[in-house]
RNA sequence: GGCCCGUUGGAGAAGUGGCUUAACUCAUAUCCCUUUCAAGGAUACAUUCAUGGGUUCGAAUCCCGUACGGGUCACCA
């Protein structure tokens, strides 16, 4: 009478590495008491989705703040999606939010001792560890084809049954050792399925991090875990390797909650602790009245390429994720003046449990308290590489006049309450796109819009007394009584109030005076502080464009 | 359809039986400040915690049902 043992000799004659061997090579982690080891683990089938960044922030977090490890896996077991490159690009994308792993995939290599970190590369020790399960009687080759699990399925559907292939519909679950391996001889195609032991009337019940409790009912569907291209699927896949690389907590989607009692079931098999779980929730988005998960297809702002090409900071996106993953972090970042992550007191407790709705208009929130809390220098530099990137007309201007960029970049900056006016880096250039002679030529060519309140005799000689007298150099008190002063020779009212009062009696206000200047320099009513505009142009761009509108009226 | 998870203001949410006349942040509105804008300051914005019952002296908080939303039932992850 063949044995399973034979079974597992005829199918895996190569194998003959052991799980014993398995757990020498990966030695439990010499790890201070509650350190976690966490892990970011996606499948390279194209870019990088907001809601993985939210996952990878959590788990690198965790693993941060406990003194553990954080690495790095790529799940490479489906072929037909795997989209060639887009491991690496996955990795860059994250480094640009500091999110590195401390070992696992990368480009250049693996780093780490519990590699490979690539599961296409595991082959082998899938393949030892599905043998002792053959060996114990608790995985099987299976010979259905796609078109008898069909059949199986659709009868079913069609008498209600709970679909799926357990119990009677497993046909080939209970097939004999002899029976197996000779349609293994005659070549039939197979694959191996997992043997569960669990009833569908009895419930497991797992602790998650995030949830609590969680009642299930028992997996008792025989999964597939080696599919006819030899790789492994999901289910053992991670089982094996979170096992192997000791992994304390597994962060993932909240759309694997269903499947956890295949997995915990596998776990009970192979006699291995069960890591725990934190299942985290996706980010939403409202659709037409409804909350749908944010769709790669349908929504840019499921990639975070989208963002970067926006010229969101990274650290603003960040930080508005760290919002929605712990909502007292606004409330800690406010009083501790910082959006310094690593300093923040994460608690996984405090993930709330449904799916968030991504909220542009926080982020933009963020986004302008993150700009202006930058120091010059780091401003400038992230601007630079932004435009270096994406913009190609202001990134010749930054380098061409370096210190020049930086002068606008500070306007208002060393306040106790600095301008916030940017959420992301692309607003930059078209708010100060007037400071150079070129763009500022284009916008006068097409019309300054002075209103018709003063009449236009006036204006021009207010322009002019003002590009004669205006003083250059001296603080912004001075410079604006001298500003008020000709205002006032030109029956401008110099208080509101009194303006208010008897409008009549004034050719406008102080503010409508101050307004021509502002327009005539910036082809806008509005504008960051007019003083450090001016001083930033300097007397001679000053007088030439007061000079050239004046003309003009 | 079965199973699971969720439901506090426009958004993120705090709150786990009395301290809640429901915190905080964003958004919105009004006002103040002000040479414009961005800010900054102030005020307003849930008589009520999806809903119906129940437990209790007392419930957003505990229990049950209902509704709604999300997820899942692959040789995809």
């Amino acid at each position: 009478m063949p044995t399973n043992e034979d079974l597992a000799e005829l199918l895996f004659p190569d194998v003959t590495l052991t799980i014993d061997d398995l757990e020498k090579r990966y030695p439990a982690r010499q790890l201070p008491e509650g350190a976690q080891v966490t892990r970011f683990a996606p499948s390279p089938t194209g870019f990088l989705h907001t809601g993985s960044l939210f996952t990878a922030l959590i788990s690198y977090t965790i693993a941060k703040k406990s003194g553990g490890v954080y690495f790095f896996r790529l799940e490479d077991t489906d072929t037909k999606r795997t989209i060639e490159g887009s491991g690496d690009l996955l990795i860059r994308e994250l480094a640009e939010f500091g999110i590195v792993a401390d070992e696992g995939y990368f480009p250049d290599g693996d780093k780490g001792e519990y590699g490979p970190y690539q599961q296409s590369k595991r082959r082998d020790i899938y393949r030892a560890v599905i043998k002792e399960l053959i060996k114990r009687g608790r995985a099987y080759p299976d010979f259905c084809t796609p078109e008898d699990l069909d059949a199986i399925r659709k009868f079913q559907e069609a008498n209600k049954i709970l679909p799926g292939y357990y119990g009677d519909y497993a046909r080939d679950r209970n097939l004999t050792v002899e029976e197996r391996i000779k349609r293994i001889k005659e070549g039939t195609p197979w694959v191996i399925r997992f043997r569960s032991n669990g009833n569908h009337d009895q419930k497991t019940k797992f602790v998650d991090a995030i949830r609590g409790e969680i009642e299930l009912q028992d997996n008792d569907t025989d999964v597939v875990i080696l599919k006819s291209d030899g790789l492994p699927t999901y289910h053992f896949a991670h089982v094996c390797d979170d096992h192997f690389m000791r992994t304390t907590i597994i962060t993932r989607g909240e759309e694997w909650i269903p499947s956890t009692p295949i997995h915990l079931d596998m776990f009970r098999a192979l006699g291995w602790k069960a890591p725990k779980y934190a299942h985290i929730p996706s980010i939403m988005k409202l659709d037409h009245g409804n909350k749908r998960k944010l769709s790669k297809r349908k929504d840019p702002e499921a990639a975070v390429s989208y963002f970067l090409d926006m010229g969101y900071c990274p650290r603003a996106l960040l930080v508005y994720l760290m919002s929605i993953a712990n909502s007292n972090f606004e409330e800690w970042s406010i009083a501790h003046k910082s959006f310094d992550l690593s300093a923040f007191p994460f608690s996984m407790k405090k993930i709330s449990m449904d799916g968030a709705l991504f909220d542009e208009g926080k982020l933009n929130y963020f986004g302008k308290e993150v700009i202006a809390s930058l120091p010059l220098n780091e401003l400038f530099a992230e601007v630079s590489s932004y435009a270096k990137a994406h913009d190609a007309e202001f990134y010749a201007r930054i380098e061409k006049e370096p210190e020049y960029v930086k002068r606008i970049l500070n306007i208002e900056k060393d306040r106790k309450t600095p301008r916030k006016d940017y959420a992301k880096y692309s607003d930059i250039y078209p708010l100060i796109r007037y400071f150079f002679r070129d763009e500022w030529e284009k916008i006068e060519a097409s019309g300054i819009p002075f209103s018709d309140k003063v009449d236009r005799a006036t204006v021009k000689k207010v322009l002019l007394e003002l590009s004669d007298k205006m003083e250059f150099g001296v603080d912004e008190a001075t410079w604006w009584n001298g500003v008020k002063k000709i205002g006032e020779s030109y029956g401008f009212a110099i208080s509101n109030k009194d303006y208010k009062a008897n409008p009549s009696a004034f050719t406008g206000s102080i503010s409508d005076c101050a307004e021509l200047l502002r327009l005539a320099i910036t082809g806008s009513t509005q504008s960051p502080n007019l003083h450090e505009v001016l001083e930033i142009l300097g007397k001679a761009e000053v007088a030439y464009r007061l000079g050239k509108v004046a003309a003009s009226l």
